[in-house]
DNA sequence: GTTATGACTCGTA
DNA sequence: ATACGAGCCATAA
């Protein structure tokens, strides 16, 4: 239902700037516990739905996303003072964690 | 109704 | 490190 995928992108709204999330972590905080690929659907914003897409990455950091998209996506996330190593996200500096914050 | 696909994740080997 | 299988479910055909 949209109902679910509005949820997810809520959740995904959330992500502060300088921070990333899982699609597994998204998924859990919309109430969706092992949902990920339901992320995906989520993420295919309608035209015009400001969601910070780059933001979600797969698990241990790594970009999901193919070719040129997850190239834009890392200099994305670079552009917000994001570090990789070597080809995945810092999680250790940049997960977001949802029930710490509001 | 069915089958295939996908920016996935986790456990196992 | 890679590879495979199972679980996941909204869309598309």
């Amino acid at each position: 239902m949209r109902l679910t995928l509005e949820q997810l992108r809520a959740c995904i709204r959330r992500i502060p700037r300088g921070k990333v999330a899982t699609y597994g972590q998204v998924a859990a905080a919309a109430g969706f516990p092992g949902r990920a690929r339901q992320v995906v659907w989520a993420l295919r914003a309608p035209p015009g739905a400001r969601l910070p897409w780059h933001r979600v990455v797969a698990a241990g950091g790594r970009i999901a996303l193919p070719g040129e998209a997850g190239f834009e996506q890392r200099l994305r996330l670079e552009s917000e003072r994001v570090a990789f190593t070597g080809a995945r996200v810092d999680m250790k500096r940049h997960a977001f964690d949802f029930t710490r914050s509001a």
